[in-house]
Parts: structure tokens; C-alpha cells; sequence
DNA sequence: TCCTCGCGTTGCATGTGCTGCAACGCCCGT
DNA sequence: ACGGGCGTTGCAGCACATGCAACGCGAGGA
């Protein structure tokens, strides 16, 4: 749509590869060098790219206090975390917390058993629609049209012999899902790691999150996995709960102080 | 520099604070509503924003994605991380570490004490030049006309009563810190909390990084924390020496694959 | 039920601001 | 000393972003 901020959005993925020149830039956006060089000045003011002292290109620090700021934002989030953590304590598997932007499932929370501090590796990134259990659980929740024009939408990459193989298993396996307030993930996304969700429900009973634990078949079996059931519904619910009755500030968005 | 980008670039923090809605971005931006719809759909369209089921906008989850994948990519995060959580088991303490860019010094890990993931909340925002210990760590490591540059450049905030009041003392400062390489922070950015710092340096000798650890006085006393001093140094050193000597994969900036 | 208001959306003419070019300065390696 | 690579700047032309005005739509009120 707008040509000029469109370039310069397809910079910033380039730089979080990793630092690139001037020269670098230019040639993978096709354009002339003054012109990426224009950009990355107009990045750099704002604080979305930086400078190394060796001349070449970083992402600015402003990114990440985005980042941060929006994620803490989503107050499902804020609600959600210390009961991840103490599910994670009771559990000693890693805990997630997704959320359903556009047509994409996004992890906004992960506890991880061993470092749990390791969570920014896979926060923001897109979750596999097909096949992971939170995924599922906010797919199956949505509106019965717009789930059917996303299964059909949506492509079903087979990481697994056990993978969604198209659209109609996965709309069966949405049903499933629907009916027994749950999901797992038996292998679907990587052979050895099983998951087991349940959706977080707010005020008006839809899905506003989801979370799951996930942990190695080679650590806990399938069945082991699924005794976990209660707890983890129960966890979602809790959360889900004191979400909806929120007696904390709603959100911040006052406009004229 | 950049008319179009500069206006994109302003509505991503305003949506950072909350969602919007159109009128109010085209408000905020002193621009037509079709002109900041243009924006939003290029923002969108990049997965940079999106847009609610009730047709505000957010931010979107590309957003987290690249900020989760720049903050790895900076390798010192990666090298420093185990030892710093290592730190916090040892001494119970938050742990810092942070970063030069530009006329600022970020924080790109935290351990926190109780809740280990609550670090989310910080990271990314720029710490107080003047006071911070991993800051005048950093800013102790420029070189001298660098320094005193700086030093004339950025303001004085008065946090506290024993916040650094101007740049003649900051400088002063600054060579105590150099001289003695480490930094303390004694209730100069919140009244009652003490922080403890030491610089990781790179093969060359120069400071890439600077952890520190913080603690309330009323936890332990100056004195106490100050008993840290050889650990918090070793731990510096150990990250430096295992950064500088990286027989690890170095960046992953291959170019044509 | 109909009207009205607010909000997001679209097509279009205008001129602004972005673009690419070419030339320059600088540093580094040979 | 010289050449090549890289970042930088001024400039002229025109693409492209902009603002305007008109439309569709849903919510709320009479």
C-alpha cells in the first residue's frame, strides 16, 4: 500500500538476522543505496535500528521495549503467568500460553522446566495451526464459518506421520476438540513431544487464550501426559476466571488525562 | 528523513500502549483517516499490526518475533544467560545484564528473584544513564572524548538524593569506575535499592556487556552486598573469557545460501 | 420503522516528498 | 601512492503518498 514504509519494514526482519551494511541492505530491497541508507536514518531516529560502532546495521533497542510493552499489555497474560509458573512447579513441564492474532496462534508466555528464562526464544513466533494442541483449541473456538474458510485457507505441512493431513481431518479433529473442552498433541509436531491444553475462557465464554504443557514421550507417556488432565483444565479455568471478574484496572486506555 | 515511514513508525508505540482505533491514530498523527489507514494496512500487511475482532488495532505478533529473534542473535545474551541465572541461585539477587547502543544502555536479560519470567517487563527499556551501575560500566569503557561528549550531552535527572547531579561528577564518577572496574549503584536510581556491577569484556579488552546484581537494603545492607564483589567480578570474567574465546558458531549472516 | 450520527472505506486529482543518479570524501588494503 | 569499496550529499523528475469528498454500514434514538 505505501511503498516507502513497506521498504522499510522489510528491513527490520533483515536486521534481526543479524547486523548488515548499507550496501547489504540496499541490494536486497532493491533499491538504491541513498534510498535504504534514508531509511535506516529514519529507523535509527526512532530507535528500530542502530548503528554498530563498526558501521553496520543492528535492531534498535526500542524494538525490544515494544515488544515488551505490548506483551505485558495483553493482560490475559499478566493474569496468566503465575499460574503457568505454578503449574509448571507442579508439573516440571513446560508451560505455554497462546493467543489468536489474524490467522496466526502466537505463543505470548512459555515456562521452561530447566531455564526457565529460555522463553524468549520462542515467543512471537507463529505456532503451527495444524497441529498444536493451543492452536487447535482457538481455531475450534472460533465461529463455525470463519473456521471452516481458515481450514480451507491454511496450508497442512506434515512434520510428523502423525500430522493433520488436510482440512477435513483437521475440522474433525476441531469438532473433537470442541466437544471435549480439551486438546493434545500426540506427536503432531515433533514424533517424541506430546501436548495436552485447554482453552481460557473470558467473560462471554469465548476463548481468549489458550495453554498447554508439553513434554518429551522419553519423560512421560502419553497416558502419563493425559493424567494431568484435570489439573491443567482446572488451571485454565482458574485463570480463565479471575480474568473475566477482574477487579484489577481494566486495561490502560484513557485518552485525554 | 522519511515522511510515510517516520508516521508509520509513530503509530507502532501508540499501539503499544493499548489498542486503537483509526480516528484516534490519524488523531494522534495529525494525519487524514485514510492516510493512517494506509499506514495501519502496510503495518498489517507486515504483520506488524492487527486488527482486533472489534476493529481496533494492535500490535502484531511479528513484532515479538523479531524482537525474540534479535535479542537471541545478540550472541552475548546466549554465552552470558546460564551463569546469570547461576548468579541469582548463588546469591538469591536480581540479575541484570546490559548493553551499549547509541546514547542509551539496555537491559537484554534479567533473572528475577521470585518470579523468574517476570524479567519480560524490563528488558528493552532504556536504563538511567547516570545512575545504573551497568550503565556507568558502559559508559566508563568509551573512550575519552566519547565520554565526556556524552556526559555534556544527556541530562541529570535527580532520582534520589544520591543521584548523580551533574556531568563534572559523573565524570568523576566514571573514573572511579574505570579505575577500579566495578560499578556500585547506592540507592541513586530508587532510594532503598543497591546494585552491584561488573563488566564481560570482549577479546579486544572492550566492554560489550555489563551485568549486575541488585537487592533491596532492606535484604542486605550495602556492606553485605558489597561482599558479592569477587563473585559478581568472576562471573563477569568467566562470561567474558568464554564469549572471547567462542568456539561456538560465530553469527548466522551467510548471504546467498 | 426510519432517521441520524459515527466510523471505516474507496476513487481520484494534486503536489509533495521520495527516489535514483552521479559525484564526492573517506578509509583500508596492496 | 593508488585503487576499490563504502557511506554520504545535492539535485531534478516524477511516482507516490496525501487529503478531500462521497459512500456503506451498523448502532442508537425518536
Amino acid at each position: 500500500m505505501s511503498q516507502s514504509v513497506e521498504r522499510a519494514l522489510r528491513i527490520l526482519p533483515l536486521l534481526a538476522r543479524g547486523p548488515a551494511g548499507l550496501g547489504e541492505v540496499a541490494e536486497e530491497l532493491g533499491v538504491h543505496k541513498s534510498t535504504a541508507l534514508r531509511l535506516l536514518r529514519t529507523l535509527h531516529e526512532h530507535g528500530f535500528a542502530y548503528r554498530q560502532p563498526d558501521g553496520r546495521h543492528r535492531l534498535g533497542a526500542r524494538l525490544f521495549a515494544l515488544a515488551a510493552e505490548a506483551v505485558e499489555s495483553l493482560d490475559v497474560r499478566t493474569v496468566a503467568h503465575p499460574h503457568l509458573v505454578e503449574l509448571n512447579r507442579l508439573t516440571g513441564h513446560t508451560v505455554h500460553l497462546a493467543l489468536h492474532q489474524d490467522d496466526e496462534v502466537v505463543y505470548i508466555d512459555k515456562v521452561e522446566s530447566r531455564y526457565p528464562v529460555r522463553m524468549y526464544s520462542r515467543i512471537g513466533r507463529p505456532v503451527p495451526l495444524t497441529v498444536a494442541a493451543v492452536a487447535k483449541l482457538l481455531v475450534a473456538d472460533l465461529p463455525e464459518a470463519e473456521r471452516r474458510a481458515l481450514a480451507e485457507r491454511i496450508e497442512y505441512p506434515r512434520h510428523t506421520a502423525r500430522s493433520t493431513p488436510d482440512a477435513q481431518a483437521f475440522l474433525r479433529e476441531l469438532a473433537l476438540v470442541r466437544e471435549q473442552g480439551w486438546a493434545a498433541d500426540l506427536g503432531g509436531h515433533e514424533e517424541s513431544v506430546n501436548c495436552l491444553g485447554a482453552p481460557v475462557r473470558g467473560p462471554d465464554g469465548r476463548a481468549v487464550a489458550a495453554l498447554s504443557v508439553s513434554a518429551p514421550s522419553v519423560v512421560v507417556s502419553a497416558e502419563g501426559l493425559l493424567e494431568l488432565l484435570p489439573l491443567v483444565r482446572r488451571t485454565a479455568e482458574t485463570i480463565g476466571r479471575e480474568y473475566s471478574g477482574s477487579p484489577h484496572a481494566p486495561h490502560h486506555d484513557e485518552d485525554t488525562p
